[in-house]
DNA sequence: AGCACGCCGACT
DNA sequence: GTCGGCGTGCTC
């Protein structure tokens, strides 16, 4: 006798598909992996692809379509169980996604998390035997005294989180909890997993990027059978299933790696609070920049508990802060700066250079009729990388040779403008040629991940001199013997139109600085830019973070932004713009009718107009209430057809609006 | 999403 | 004449 399976396939189709299957010849049971026909494929054959079983049943009723037989089955044992489905389906809600692709995203062995990584870890775990600072015990004694609920280590950099992060773990497990352990994408190195192994023995299961698929699903067997007590893994750990879960601890919390940027656009620490929401444990983060979300909670102890940690406990004191103005300069060291780095160099102590764009120079311009060269499939300036002596596209890669003379007017009052890494080393080198430099970008590494690895011990044995790099400096690194940190051109993130802009300029001028003076008291930090008054700049370089949040958070109440509303951003997407602009403009006007209690504004085009080809609209949704905004697109979301052409994807919490 | 089918333009 | 562009439809 045939029975069926209700399965989910990953696709974005929020139903689920029926299959037979002969209960003598398979074990098909809810929550195991089968290989199933799904449509057409490839020479009239349906394609295979996994899916995931989620209930059984004796019979169906009579359906019009042909139910197709699973071809085989992948598990022995089920993978996930009720109280994983049922978190999937809070998150189909909530993200707008369906339940295939969420569990796919789950459960290890589908997608996986595309994972760039390779820095030292911020602070080298310490050995068990290291005795606290009093702060550092009253944070455990907070944590673990308080009741279940949401804690928060606000901390400045180098006050030694990680240290009351792992003793509070260690008690949970102690008390037979289990504990999952959140680290932004970069920071999850084979050295950190190496410390984090030899402390917690075989109780520690390390979901990290270089494991393959079926090591994946063997690490989340050990975590279903409690075979371990601690997870520690970047965002998608959170799902880790365990039984008894107790804590989930989200480091670096502002981090916005946090945020998947595709298919089930999930948030970890919304996520994680749902978890912890459910099994009634605690929740604890920690940052010395915290999300202004967070921010906002710990206004209110009985939301979330702040604990403050003051003190740098490497030896070091923070570092004097030094803001260069750039508005009458044009080169991209100023005096200051050049300055500071001779002396620092001339001590035989260390300098970090940072600065957030690759590549040689920026804009190619007409100055005859005013032409800007832009990447033919993107609404993007194309990037001059010189040692590839080639013209890149950095949203879709697209190369071409690089021009002399105007393609528009032919006139060859041409000009290449705006620096990158590659044209400060060049600067560098010419400035300082003495010392040994070193550049960290996606240009120097992507060759191959052991020129990161090299390019730190030399840093750290002191045979180069001068580190300069994109994002990839500005967290993570722990080197005691630099003594000065140049962020060459701060602004460049205030120019981009998106609300957080200034708290993000801020979080990165924060941590960047947290580099120098790690082991002394001379630490030295000189922040070039064009907009001296900015606050994010202002309140960074007095190293202020209390008060520029406070103040931030004053404007997004007054604005109505997040974290006093919620919003959701639409976009639609499609190689035809009209198509585009004309199913965003219905659906806006649908939400504006049929929506409750919800703020619309578009449809517009999205910043970035054009991405790969298809041109970008966005409509963007905001509530004081998050039920209203919930309900407002469930209702119009399930009411409309989108277009064959278009491609709508819905963003709930954006962390970027571009 | 991913793929096939089917109908119109410009090319070896 | 065919190759291939993308508009349309469907997935148990």
């Amino acid at each position: 006798m045939m029975r069926y399976a209700k399965v989910a396939v990953p696709v974005p189709l929020k139903t689920e598909f029926t299959y037979s299957f002969d209960p003598d010849v398979m074990d098909v049971k809810p929550g195991v992996r089968v290989i199933v026909p799904f449509g057409k494929g490839k020479g009239n054959v349906s394609r295979k692809v996994q899916a995931y079983v989620i209930d059984v049943l004796d019979s169906v009723k009579d359906e019009k379509f042909e139910i197709k037989p699973i071809i085989r089955v992948i598990d022995k044992e089920p993978l996930f169980d009720k109280k994983d489905y049922d978190l999937a389906l809070w998150m189909e809600k909530f993200y707008f996604s369906s339940r295939g692709e969420i569990l796919d995203t789950m459960i290890p062995g589908g997608k996986k998390d595309i994972v760039f990584g390779g820095l030292d870890a911020d602070e080298a775990i310490a050995r068990p035997d290291v005795v606290l600072s009093s702060e550092q015990q009253n944070a455990v004694r907070t944590v673990m005294d308080g009741k279940e609920g949401l804690y928060y280590i606000f901390g400045v950099t180098g006050s030694g989180k990680t240290e009351v992060f792992l003793r509070c773990a260690e008690e949970v497990i102690a008390q037979g909890g289990q504990v999952i352990y959140l680290v932004p994408e970069i920071t999850l190195t084979h050295q950190l997993a190496l410390q984090v192994m030899k402390r917690f023995q075989n109780n520690v299961a390390i979901l990290h990027s270089g494991l393959t698929d079926s090591q994946r699903i063997a690490q989340w067997r050990r975590i279903k059978r409690s075979e371990v007590k601690l997870v520690i893994g970047a965002r998608s750990a959170v799902f880790a299933p365990f039984e008894n879960l107790k804590m989930i601890i989200i480091d670096e919390e502002h981090e916005n790696s946090y945020k998947s940027g595709n298919a089930p656009r999930y948030h970890a620490r919304q996520v994680a609070q749902k978890r912890i929401a459910d099994c009634k444990g605690k929740l604890l983060m920690g940052s010395a920049t915290p999300s202004l979300e967070a921010w906002h909670l710990m206004k209110d102890p009985s939301k979330m508990v702040r604990i403050n940690l003051t003190h740098r406990v490497g030896g070091g004191s923070m570092p004097k802060v030094e803001i260069a103005d750039m508005s009458k300069e044009s080169g991209i060291f100023g005096p200051l700066l050049q300055e500071k780095m001779t002396r620092t160099l001339a001590k035989g102590k260390q300098v970090i250079l940072f600065l957030n764009r690759r590549g040689y120079s920026y804009y190619f311009h007409c100055r005859s009729c005013g032409y800007e060269l832009k990447c033919p499939h993107c609404d993007v300036a194309m990037t001059y990388h010189k040692r590839r002596n080639m013209l890149q596209c950095h949203y879709c890669g697209h190369m071409q040779r690089p021009i002399s003379r105007c393609p528009q007017c032919g006139s060859n009052d041409v000009m290449y403008s705006g620096f990158g890494t590659e044209q400060v080393e060049q600067e560098l080198t010419r400035l300082f040629p003495l010392y040994r430099i070193a550049r960290l970008d996606t240009d120097t590494v992507s060759k191959d991940r052991s020129t990161i690895q090299k390019t730190l011990s030399d840093f750290r044995s002191g045979e180069i001199q001068i580190l300069l790099g994109t994002q990839m400096v500005a967290k993570g690194l722990n080197f005691p013997n630099v003594q000065l940190v140049g962020i060459i051109m701060a602004d460049s993130g205030l120019l981009i139109p998106d609300f957080r802009a200034e708290e993000r300029t801020f979080d990165l001028l924060v941590q960047v600085s947290g580099r120098s003076g790690r082991a002394d008291s001379d630490g030295e930090v000189i922040i070039q830019t064009r907009t001296k008054d900015n606050p994010a700049i202002t309140f960074a370089a007095k190293g202020d973070v209390q008060h520029f949040f406070d103040q931030e958070l004053s404007i997004r109440e007054e604005t109505q932004f997040p974290p006093f509303s919620r919003m959701a951003n639409i976009v639609f997407r499609s190689s035809n713009a009209q198509a585009a602009r004309t199913f965003a403009q219905s659906v806006a006007d649908n939400l504006r009718q049929n929506g409750k209690g919800i703020q619309v504004y578009g449809a517009n085009e999205c910043p970035i107009e054009k991405i790969r080809s298809n041109y970008r609209f966005q409509v963007l949704v905001r509530s004081k209430n998050p039920a209203d905004l919930l309900s407002s697109l469930n209702k119009v979301v399930s009411s409309v057809k989108v277009p064959y052409n278009v491609a709508m994807d819905i963003d709930v919490d954006p962390v970027d609006l571009l």
